[in-house]
DNA sequence: AAGTGTGTTGAG
DNA sequence: TCAACACACTTG
Protein backbone atom coordinates (compact mmCIF):
# COMPACT_ATOMS: atom_id res chain seq x y z
CA UNK A 1 0.00 0.00 0.00
CA UNK A 2 1.20 3.19 -0.59
CA UNK A 3 -0.58 4.96 2.79
CA UNK A 4 2.28 3.94 4.38
CA UNK A 5 4.14 7.27 3.78
CA UNK A 6 1.56 9.38 4.56
CA UNK A 7 1.76 10.34 7.61
CA UNK A 8 4.91 12.37 7.27
CA UNK A 9 4.91 15.79 8.56
CA UNK A 10 3.58 18.51 6.81
CA UNK A 11 5.74 18.99 3.88
CA UNK A 12 5.22 22.41 2.15
CA UNK A 13 4.99 25.80 3.63
CA UNK A 14 1.49 27.95 3.81
CA UNK A 15 1.03 31.45 3.84
CA UNK A 16 -1.33 33.00 5.68
CA UNK A 17 -4.21 34.05 3.41
CA UNK A 18 -7.43 35.12 3.74
CA UNK A 19 -9.00 33.90 0.31
CA UNK A 20 -6.85 31.26 -1.69
CA UNK A 21 -6.98 31.52 -5.09
CA UNK A 22 -9.68 29.09 -6.79
CA UNK A 23 -8.56 26.80 -9.23
CA UNK A 24 -9.96 27.62 -13.06
CA UNK A 25 -13.62 27.27 -12.62
CA UNK A 26 -14.86 23.41 -13.45
CA UNK A 27 -17.57 23.26 -15.68
CA UNK A 28 -19.74 20.23 -15.67
CA UNK A 29 -19.45 17.50 -17.79
CA UNK A 30 -21.41 14.64 -17.47
CA UNK A 31 -20.78 11.42 -18.67
CA UNK A 32 -18.88 7.94 -17.75
CA UNK A 33 -14.65 8.04 -17.91
CA UNK A 34 -15.50 6.17 -21.08
CA UNK A 35 -15.61 8.62 -23.92
CA UNK A 36 -17.90 8.05 -26.42
CA UNK A 37 -18.62 11.63 -27.78
CA UNK A 38 -18.68 10.85 -31.32
CA UNK A 39 -19.65 7.23 -30.65
CA UNK A 40 -23.23 6.94 -29.23
CA UNK A 41 -23.26 2.94 -30.03
CA UNK A 42 -23.82 1.33 -26.55
CA UNK A 43 -20.93 -0.84 -26.27
CA UNK A 44 -22.32 -4.06 -26.09
CA UNK A 45 -20.33 -7.50 -24.98
CA UNK A 46 -17.98 -8.27 -27.21
CA UNK A 47 -17.02 -5.36 -29.33
CA UNK A 48 -15.06 -4.09 -26.49
CA UNK A 49 -12.91 -6.40 -26.80
CA UNK A 50 -11.38 -5.31 -29.61
CA UNK A 51 -12.07 -1.92 -29.63
CA UNK A 52 -9.66 0.10 -27.72
CA UNK A 53 -11.88 2.19 -25.22
CA UNK A 54 -9.78 5.63 -24.30
CA UNK A 55 -10.59 7.16 -21.58
CA UNK A 56 -11.55 10.38 -21.15
CA UNK A 57 -9.16 12.42 -18.79
CA UNK A 58 -11.08 14.05 -16.29
CA UNK A 59 -11.12 18.34 -16.13
CA UNK A 60 -10.60 18.30 -12.46
CA UNK A 61 -6.79 17.87 -10.95
CA UNK A 62 -6.31 14.57 -9.42
CA UNK A 63 -9.07 13.04 -10.78
CA UNK A 64 -8.26 9.95 -13.05
CA UNK A 65 -10.85 7.60 -15.18
CA UNK A 66 -11.44 3.74 -14.10
CA UNK A 67 -12.25 1.74 -16.93
CA UNK A 68 -15.43 1.12 -15.32
CA UNK A 69 -16.51 4.91 -16.23
CA UNK A 70 -15.94 5.55 -12.60
CA UNK A 71 -13.51 7.94 -11.38
CA UNK A 72 -10.44 7.72 -9.22
CA UNK A 73 -8.87 10.39 -6.70
CA UNK A 74 -5.39 10.54 -6.20
CA UNK A 75 -2.58 13.00 -5.23
CA UNK A 76 1.52 13.14 -5.25
CA UNK A 77 3.40 12.98 -2.70
CA UNK A 78 7.12 12.89 -2.16
CA UNK A 79 7.20 11.25 -5.37
CA UNK A 80 4.59 8.38 -4.41
CA UNK A 81 1.21 8.70 -5.44
CA UNK A 82 -1.35 8.28 -2.36
CA UNK A 83 -4.75 6.99 -3.51
CA UNK A 84 -7.51 8.58 -2.54
CA UNK A 85 -10.31 6.19 -3.18
CA UNK A 86 -12.68 5.81 -6.74
CA UNK A 87 -16.33 7.69 -6.80
CA UNK A 88 -19.18 7.23 -8.95
CA UNK A 89 -19.36 10.56 -10.26
CA UNK A 90 -15.86 13.01 -11.25
CA UNK A 91 -16.78 16.17 -8.88
CA UNK A 92 -16.99 13.64 -6.03
CA UNK A 93 -13.22 12.36 -6.62
CA UNK A 94 -12.88 16.40 -7.08
CA UNK A 95 -13.97 17.48 -3.90
CA UNK A 96 -12.16 14.41 -2.40
CA UNK A 97 -8.99 15.57 -4.06
CA UNK A 98 -9.37 18.89 -2.87
CA UNK A 99 -9.20 17.69 0.91
CA UNK A 100 -6.30 15.74 0.63
CA UNK A 101 -4.60 18.98 -1.13
CA UNK A 102 -5.72 20.79 1.89
CA UNK A 103 -4.63 18.17 4.31
CA UNK A 104 -1.73 17.56 2.27
CA UNK A 105 -0.14 21.22 1.20
CA UNK A 106 -2.13 23.61 3.51
CA UNK A 107 -4.11 26.21 3.23
CA UNK A 108 -2.79 27.59 -0.26
CA UNK A 109 -3.59 24.12 -1.52
CA UNK A 110 -4.73 24.31 -4.80
CA UNK A 111 -7.82 22.81 -5.52
CA UNK A 112 -10.98 22.46 -8.19
CA UNK A 113 -13.54 23.73 -5.49
CA UNK A 114 -12.46 24.70 -2.10
CA UNK A 115 -13.30 26.92 -0.19
CA UNK A 116 -16.85 24.81 0.09
CA UNK A 117 -17.80 26.22 2.56
CA UNK A 118 -18.60 29.59 2.21
CA UNK A 119 -18.35 30.90 5.52
CA UNK A 120 -15.02 31.52 6.97
CA UNK A 121 -15.94 30.07 10.56
CA UNK A 122 -16.72 26.69 8.62
CA UNK A 123 -13.82 26.65 6.40
CA UNK A 124 -11.69 27.51 9.67
CA UNK A 125 -13.36 24.85 11.49
CA UNK A 126 -12.79 22.44 8.48
CA UNK A 127 -9.32 23.33 8.24
CA UNK A 128 -8.55 22.87 12.48
CA UNK A 129 -10.41 19.29 11.77
CA UNK A 130 -7.81 18.59 9.23
CA UNK A 131 -5.06 19.35 10.75
CA UNK A 132 -6.16 17.60 13.78
CA UNK A 133 -6.04 14.43 11.95
CA UNK A 134 -3.31 12.61 10.14
CA UNK A 135 -3.07 12.46 6.59
CA UNK A 136 -3.54 8.93 7.11
CA UNK A 137 -6.49 9.12 9.04
CA UNK A 138 -7.53 11.94 6.42
CA UNK A 139 -6.91 9.27 3.64
CA UNK A 140 -8.33 6.67 5.45
CA UNK A 141 -11.52 8.80 5.84
CA UNK A 142 -11.78 9.61 2.05
CA UNK A 143 -11.32 6.01 0.64
CA UNK A 144 -13.92 5.05 2.95
CA UNK A 145 -16.22 8.18 1.98
CA UNK A 146 -16.88 8.86 5.28
CA UNK A 147 -14.98 12.46 5.92
CA UNK A 148 -18.19 14.31 5.46
CA UNK A 149 -19.60 12.66 7.89
CA UNK A 150 -17.25 12.66 10.04
CA UNK A 151 -16.68 16.30 9.59
CA UNK A 152 -20.27 17.04 10.55
CA UNK A 153 -19.88 14.38 13.56
CA UNK A 154 -17.17 16.44 14.89
CA UNK A 155 -19.08 20.04 14.56
CA UNK A 156 -21.80 18.58 16.69
CA UNK A 157 -19.80 16.87 19.31
CA UNK A 158 -18.08 20.45 19.30
CA UNK A 159 -21.61 21.91 19.39
CA UNK A 160 -22.07 22.64 22.61
CA UNK A 161 -22.52 25.96 24.09
CA UNK A 162 -19.98 27.37 25.75
CA UNK A 163 -21.08 29.09 28.98
CA UNK A 164 -19.60 32.43 29.14
CA UNK A 165 -20.14 33.12 33.04
CA UNK A 166 -19.05 36.13 34.19
CA UNK A 167 -16.05 35.14 34.46
CA UNK A 168 -13.10 33.96 32.33
CA UNK A 169 -14.04 31.09 29.97
CA UNK A 170 -12.67 27.57 29.61
CA UNK A 171 -9.25 28.31 28.60
CA UNK A 172 -8.72 25.48 25.84
CA UNK A 173 -11.30 26.55 23.79
CA UNK A 174 -12.16 23.02 21.62
CA UNK A 175 -13.38 25.68 18.61
CA UNK A 176 -11.68 27.07 15.79
CA UNK A 177 -10.43 30.26 15.77
CA UNK A 178 -10.17 32.63 13.04
CA UNK A 179 -7.49 35.72 12.74
CA UNK A 180 -8.18 38.53 11.98
CA UNK A 181 -5.72 40.39 11.83
CA UNK A 182 -2.09 40.96 12.94
CA UNK A 183 -0.35 44.56 13.78
CA UNK A 184 3.19 45.08 14.32
CA UNK A 185 3.37 47.66 16.85
CA UNK A 186 4.68 51.01 16.95
CA UNK A 187 6.98 52.94 19.08
CA UNK A 188 3.86 55.10 19.48
CA UNK A 189 1.74 51.97 20.21
CA UNK A 190 3.57 50.92 23.18
CA UNK A 191 5.04 54.53 24.36
CA UNK A 192 2.98 56.83 26.44
CA UNK A 193 -0.07 57.48 24.48
CA UNK A 194 -1.40 54.49 25.79
CA UNK A 195 -3.29 53.55 23.06
CA UNK A 196 -2.69 51.41 19.95
CA UNK A 197 -4.34 52.59 16.91
CA UNK A 198 -5.85 49.96 15.14
CA UNK A 199 -5.14 50.14 11.04
CA UNK A 200 -8.09 51.64 9.65
CA UNK A 201 -8.96 48.68 6.96
CA UNK A 202 -8.70 46.25 9.71
CA UNK A 203 -11.18 47.78 12.29
CA UNK A 204 -13.71 48.66 10.18
CA UNK A 205 -13.84 45.13 8.90
CA UNK A 206 -13.52 43.45 11.97
CA UNK A 207 -14.51 46.01 14.75
CA UNK A 208 -17.32 48.13 13.51
CA UNK A 209 -18.72 51.31 14.87
CA UNK A 210 -21.17 53.15 13.63
CA UNK A 211 -19.17 56.13 12.55
CA UNK A 212 -20.05 59.56 13.81
CA UNK A 213 -22.37 57.67 16.39
CA UNK A 214 -21.81 58.68 19.75
CA UNK A 215 -20.78 55.07 20.65
CA UNK A 216 -18.02 55.58 18.34
CA UNK A 217 -16.30 58.38 20.16
CA UNK A 218 -17.00 57.51 23.21
CA UNK A 219 -16.02 54.03 22.21
CA UNK A 220 -17.01 50.42 23.79
CA UNK A 221 -15.53 47.77 25.93
CA UNK A 222 -14.51 44.93 24.05
CA UNK A 223 -12.98 41.91 26.05
CA UNK A 224 -10.08 39.93 24.75
CA UNK A 225 -8.85 36.87 25.82
CA UNK A 226 -5.30 35.74 25.95
CA UNK A 227 -3.21 32.56 25.19
CA UNK A 228 -3.29 32.15 28.91
CA UNK A 229 -6.84 32.41 29.79
CA UNK A 230 -6.69 35.79 31.08
CA UNK A 231 -9.47 38.30 29.86
CA UNK A 232 -8.49 41.61 29.09
CA UNK A 233 -10.79 44.89 28.38
CA UNK A 234 -10.06 47.16 26.38
CA UNK A 235 -11.42 50.61 25.40
CA UNK A 236 -12.13 50.82 21.86
CA UNK A 237 -12.90 53.64 20.08
CA UNK A 238 -12.79 56.54 17.33
CA UNK A 239 -10.57 59.54 17.33
CA UNK A 240 -12.08 62.02 14.88
CA UNK A 241 -8.81 64.06 15.76
CA UNK A 242 -6.75 61.62 13.57
CA UNK A 243 -9.27 60.24 12.20
CA UNK A 244 -8.28 56.76 13.48
CA UNK A 245 -9.48 53.70 15.70
CA UNK A 246 -8.29 52.92 18.83
CA UNK A 247 -7.56 50.48 21.89
CA UNK A 248 -6.99 52.94 25.16
CA UNK A 249 -8.18 52.03 28.42
CA UNK A 250 -6.26 49.40 29.48
CA UNK A 251 -3.94 48.86 26.71
CA UNK A 252 -1.02 50.54 28.28
CA UNK A 253 -1.59 47.78 31.54
CA UNK A 254 -1.44 45.03 28.70
CA UNK A 255 2.07 46.61 27.02
CA UNK A 256 3.44 46.70 30.59
CA UNK A 257 2.66 43.50 31.86
CA UNK A 258 3.79 41.65 28.46
CA UNK A 259 6.57 44.10 27.96
CA UNK A 260 5.18 44.61 24.78
CA UNK A 261 7.95 46.41 22.29
CA UNK A 262 8.15 48.36 19.50
CA UNK A 263 8.59 45.85 16.56
CA UNK A 264 6.33 42.82 18.41
CA UNK A 265 3.50 41.66 16.77
CA UNK A 266 -0.13 42.07 18.50
CA UNK A 267 -2.72 39.40 16.63
CA UNK A 268 -6.25 39.45 16.79
CA UNK A 269 -8.77 36.47 17.30
CA UNK A 270 -12.39 35.24 17.04
CA UNK A 271 -13.62 32.18 17.73
CA UNK A 272 -15.80 30.49 15.42
CA UNK A 273 -18.18 29.77 17.62
CA UNK A 274 -21.89 31.88 17.95
CA UNK A 275 -20.39 33.99 20.80
CA UNK A 276 -17.80 35.58 18.36
CA UNK A 277 -15.62 35.57 21.60
CA UNK A 278 -12.02 37.77 20.81
CA UNK A 279 -8.35 36.51 21.25
CA UNK A 280 -5.60 38.44 21.39
CA UNK A 281 -2.33 37.37 21.26
CA UNK A 282 1.55 38.27 20.86
CA UNK A 283 4.61 37.79 19.75
CA UNK A 284 7.85 38.69 19.94
CA UNK A 285 9.88 41.05 17.25
CA UNK A 286 11.24 37.78 15.48
CA UNK A 287 13.91 39.86 14.19
CA UNK A 288 14.95 41.98 16.76
CA UNK A 289 15.35 38.58 18.51
CA UNK A 290 17.11 37.41 15.62
CA UNK A 291 19.74 39.90 15.97
CA UNK A 292 20.58 39.59 19.59
CA UNK A 293 20.33 35.83 20.62
CA UNK A 294 23.71 34.64 21.03
CA UNK A 295 23.46 30.86 20.53
CA UNK A 296 21.83 29.52 16.87
CA UNK A 297 18.70 31.77 16.83
CA UNK A 298 15.22 29.75 17.54
CA UNK A 299 13.26 30.12 14.10
CA UNK A 300 9.74 30.29 16.52
CA UNK A 301 9.15 33.00 19.00
CA UNK A 302 6.42 31.03 20.59
CA UNK A 303 7.14 27.76 21.95
CA UNK A 304 4.39 25.85 21.00
CA UNK A 305 4.45 22.34 22.16
CA UNK A 306 1.49 20.67 21.02
CA UNK A 307 -0.66 20.91 18.18
CA UNK A 308 -4.17 19.89 18.04
CA UNK A 309 -2.99 17.06 19.94
CA UNK A 310 -0.02 16.17 17.86
CA UNK A 311 3.24 16.95 20.19
CA UNK A 312 5.25 18.58 17.57
CA UNK A 313 7.91 19.63 19.83
CA UNK A 314 10.60 18.25 18.65
CA UNK A 315 10.00 19.91 15.61
CA UNK A 316 10.32 23.07 16.85
CA UNK A 317 12.94 24.47 18.88
CA UNK A 318 11.99 24.67 22.34
CA UNK A 319 14.07 27.56 23.91
CA UNK A 320 11.95 30.13 22.90
CA UNK A 321 12.07 33.43 22.07
CA UNK A 322 14.66 35.71 24.61
CA UNK A 323 11.78 36.65 26.22
CA UNK A 324 9.94 34.29 28.57
CA UNK A 325 6.12 33.10 28.01
CA UNK A 326 6.04 31.58 30.84
CA UNK A 327 3.23 28.36 31.04
CA UNK A 328 1.59 30.50 28.84
CA UNK A 329 2.73 28.45 26.00
CA UNK A 330 1.29 25.27 27.18
CA UNK A 331 -2.04 26.89 27.22
CA UNK A 332 -1.49 27.96 23.86
CA UNK A 333 -5.33 27.17 22.12
CA UNK A 334 -5.23 25.71 19.08
CA UNK A 335 -5.52 29.00 16.14
CA UNK A 336 -4.58 29.28 12.65
CA UNK A 337 -1.79 31.00 13.71
CA UNK A 338 -0.29 27.83 15.35
CA UNK A 339 -0.77 25.88 11.96
CA UNK A 340 0.89 29.08 10.47
CA UNK A 341 3.60 28.47 12.59
CA UNK A 342 3.80 24.81 12.15
CA UNK A 343 4.04 25.07 8.32
CA UNK A 344 6.13 28.16 8.25
CA UNK A 345 8.34 26.22 10.51
CA UNK A 346 8.99 22.70 8.19
C1' DA B 1 -17.02 -10.44 -13.93
C1' DA B 2 -16.72 -6.15 -12.01
C1' DG B 3 -14.20 -3.09 -9.67
C1' DT B 4 -9.97 -1.24 -7.56
C1' DG B 5 -5.52 0.52 -7.25
C1' DT B 6 -0.54 -0.30 -8.58
C1' DG B 7 3.36 -0.40 -11.94
C1' DT B 8 5.15 2.28 -15.11
C1' DT B 9 6.06 5.77 -18.31
C1' DG B 10 6.59 10.20 -20.31
C1' DA B 11 5.28 15.03 -20.37
C1' DG B 12 5.58 19.38 -18.02
C1' DT C 1 4.44 16.56 -9.86
C1' DC C 2 1.04 14.84 -12.67
C1' DA C 3 -2.00 11.99 -15.57
C1' DA C 4 -2.36 8.13 -19.05
C1' DC C 5 -2.45 3.61 -19.66
C1' DA C 6 -2.14 -1.42 -18.93
C1' DC C 7 -3.06 -4.91 -16.12
C1' DA C 8 -2.66 -7.59 -11.69
C1' DC C 9 -5.02 -8.12 -7.89
C1' DT C 10 -9.32 -8.09 -4.94
C1' DT C 11 -14.11 -8.34 -4.16
C1' DG C 12 -18.76 -9.69 -4.48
Amino acid sequence: MEGSCVDEALSHSARRQQTPPHASEAPQRMGSGVSAVLDPTPESGMEAVSRKLKLSSSQYKGVVPQPNGRWGAQIYEKHHRVWLGTFGNEAEAARTYDVAAQRFRGRDGITNFKPLSESDDDEAYEFSFLVAHSKAEIVDMLRKHTYHDELQQSKRAQGGDLVVGRRTTPRYLRSARLMLFDKVVTPSDVGKLNRLVIPKQHAETYFPLESGSSVASKGVLLNFEDAGGRVWRFRYSYWSSSQSFVLTKGWSRFVREKKLKAGDVVSFWRSTGPEKQLFIDWRTDVIASFRTMTPPPTVNPVPVVKLFGVDISELLPVNGGDRKRGREAELFPPSQFVEQQFFEAL
